[in-house]
DNA sequence: ATCAAACGGTGAGTGCTCCT
DNA sequence: AGGAGCACTCACCGTTTGAT
């Protein structure tokens, strides 16, 4: 299907939902939201929390519809064994008391939770992480599964990452005894389609992707499933597998006759759609109206007939759920940087060249003003102009001039890049970065030019080389870190801790300056990143990744240093201390992160929001 | 087992238009 | 002139698939 088409359709159909036609999606409580909204935006981070939670239950009485606040209402009690949700572990005794869990009764708000979905309803149940959502959509398939004969009902239960595929599995096949479950995954190695599966199973687990290939291939319909179950549904959105499956599903859907849409006649033919999320999410939103726009539109990709939260029972689930302490943790620049100062003048020294060479060469009329770098280095707007400078070199005709304009450019990113590490880590690492680049680059080619360059960091090195072991110029970040990190280990030894950073690059400096610092040293940091980059672009295996996870919950590892691949779906229970390394990203993987931690302890979430850097430098 | 390619989401920055 | 809003590009991260 064509891409427009799918956007189409979702305009039509969330038109439908808007004006009624189908299912009347109240918007007036949402009014109660407006405050909380505003209020958020005025927020610095205003990421701090987007309570989707506050969404309308629509047909639920609703004069109370309240949100889970960050700000710590209750400091959560620390129950024993903690929520029966986070089944990641498969040590002996996690099993153990997953096992134990299975037959407990659902808590009084996990039944509210999933009262309309076994009603039939399509519904987006909205909770924290660590509230037991996936126990609330193994109630709703028993039930759903309990009312029809044998096969004839099929449940296929949606994750968008592979391991989360493994997570779910186990749980599913742990408690839904009686019924025949499967996983599938790119990463299954198996010759036997999934059409082929469907007959002889329940339930099946699925990456998104799978399923949308079986239906793009017409393998499988729609209708072969009689309930569908999204896990993290906020990202039924755009282009992605779970949007471009429910497009099917609309698909289908429009077909019939309006006077049709009876829920009973639809029921017959669609599968029931169950999402379940921590957070909607706002997308990019600023302000109420396109706040509500956005979550309406997940709800109309989605079919959703309702929105179940907790109301009734909330002060229960506060007991559960883990609601860290947060802090924002504002950290000014280097008062000093002998460093940036060198390598500012360096870069300025090759721009100029290059605007010497590019003159030799290039015509009058081309607009010197191009060569022109913007002031600040080591900043966003100079890797842009770096990048198009790349551009502007390629097209250079005479072979030595765009050499040696080649050879002044890559130097230049190297500095840029050299300063960008050194912002958020140590010199020596930006010292090291440049060090290595150099011996990377070839200089068979014999030119002048590389000489210079070489020269011209070769008569700065010592000095910087000073500087860079100088502890006056340490970066303020780092030192916050430590000391940080230190305090946090110092009252409970035992801790575990997760640092978010931006880049993989990131998390390497990172990790090796925990490994050289003595009060850190023994933490054992190790990184955990995604398995997409080959290996020698600081990328993991998935093993190793493994390795890792096993490492840290078995208290060998104290500290991970990760990028946003452990934002999502990793339960990682152990951990009480997550640490946002000026690391912001959306609203949603903050609700996903907070949920990380285990209610143990004293979680804390501590940022370094680079608005607060900069805000803190100019009041200074 | 490993890698690259294709694809999608996100944030950040740029340049354009429109409005005040 | 200056700001808001929008579409666009880029870099980065993630996933899956398929080839080796």
């Amino acid at each position: 299907m064509d891409s427009s088409n799918v956007v189409d359709m979702r305009a039509s159909v969330r038109e439908a939902v808007e004006e009624g036609l189908s299912y009347p999606v109240q918007e007036s409580p949402l009014d109660t939201v407006d405050e909380d909204i505003s209020q958020e935006a005025q927020n610095l981070g205003s990421l701090e929390e987007s309570e989707p939670a506050e969404e309308p239950v629509i047909e639920v009485p609703s004069n109370d519809t309240r949100s889970f606040e960050v700000e710590p209402l209750i400091q959560a009690p620390a129950p024993t064994v903690s929520d029966d949700e986070t089944l990641y572990n498969r040590t002996a005794d996690e099993t153990l008391s997953s096992s134990e869990t299975s037959d407990l009764e659902l808590r009084n708000y996990q039944k509210e939770l999933a009262q309309p979905g076994l009603e039939g309803k399509n519904i987006i149940v909205c909770a924290p992480t660590g509230s037991g959502k996936t126990r609330v959509a193994l109630e709703i398939t028993k039930e759903h599964l309990d009312k029809a004969d044998r096969g004839r009902r099929k449940v296929v239960f949606l994750v968008n990452q592979v391991e989360l595929m493994e997570q779910q599995l186990a749980v599913f096949k742990k408690n839904l005894t009686g019924y025949r479950t499967i996983g599938l995954s790119g990463n299954v190695d198996t010759k036997v389609p999934l059409s082929e599966l469907l007959p002889k199973n329940d339930v099946i687990v699925l990456t998104a992707q799978i399923l949308l290939d079986q239906l793009r291939d017409n393998l499988l319909k729609i209708h072969d499933f009689s309930l569908m179950i999204y896990d993290e549904c906020h990202h039924t959105k755009k282009g992605h597998p779970y949007n471009n499956i429910m497009a099917f599903y609309i698909d289908q859907k429009l077909d019939s006759p309006v006077a049709d849409w009876h829920p009973s006649a639809i029921q017959e033919r669609l599968p029931q759609v169950v999402g379940l999320t921590a957070s909607l999410g706002v997308g990019k939103a600023n302000n109420n109206e396109t706040a509500i726009e956005h979550i309406l539109k997940l709800c109309a990709n989605l079919d959703t007939e309702e929105l179940s939260t907790v109301v009734q029972h909330e002060n229960e689930m506060l007991q559960y759920v883990n609601v860290p302490k947060s802090d924002i943790v504002p950290v000014g620049e280097r008062a000093m940087d002998p460093f940036k100062d060198i390598i500012t003048g360096i870069m300025e020294e090759i721009e100029n060249k290059i605007k010497d060479l590019h003159g030799q060469h290039q015509l009058k009329e081309r607009s010197a003003t191009d060569l022109d770098p913007p002031a600040d280095k080591g900043k966003g707007p100079y890797t842009q102009w770096v990048h198009s400078l790349k551009k502007k070199i390629a097209v250079i005709d005479e072979q030595k001039i765009r050499w040696s304009c080649f050879a002044c450019w890559t130097n230049l990113l190297t500095y840029h890049e050299a300063l960008l590490i050194n912002e958020d880590s140590r010199t020596i690492d930006a010292l090291d970065y440049i060090r290595s680049e150099n011996s990377k680059r070839s200089t068979h080619r014999n030119l002048d030019i590389d000489n210079w360059l070489q020269q011209l960091f070769q008569e700065k090195e010592p000095t910087i080389s000073e500087f860079a072991a100088n502890d006056t110029f340490k970066n303020p970040k780092l030192v916050k870190l430590e000391d940080m990190l230190r305090k946090a280990y110092e009252e409970k030894p035992d801790s575990r801790g997760i640092v978010f950073c931006k880049t993989r690059a990131l998390t390497e400096t990172l990790k090796n300056w925990m490994l050289e610092t003595e009060s850190l040293k023994a933490l054992n940091p190790k990184c955990l990143v995604g398995t997409n980059a080959a290996v020698d672009k600081k990328g993991m295996t998935s093993s190793q990744q493994v390795d890792v996870l096993s490492y840290f919950k078995g208290g060998k590892v104290k500290l991970l240093i990760a990028t946003s691949v452990a934002e999502e779906g990793l339960d990682i229970k152990q951990c009480n201390l997550v640490i946002r390394y000026d690391y912001v990203t959306n609203e949603i993987a903050m609700v996903q992160a907070r949920g990380v931690c285990c209610p143990r302890g004293r979680p804390r979430m501590l940022w370094f929001p680079r608005l607060h850097v900069h805000r803190f430098g100019q009041h200074l």
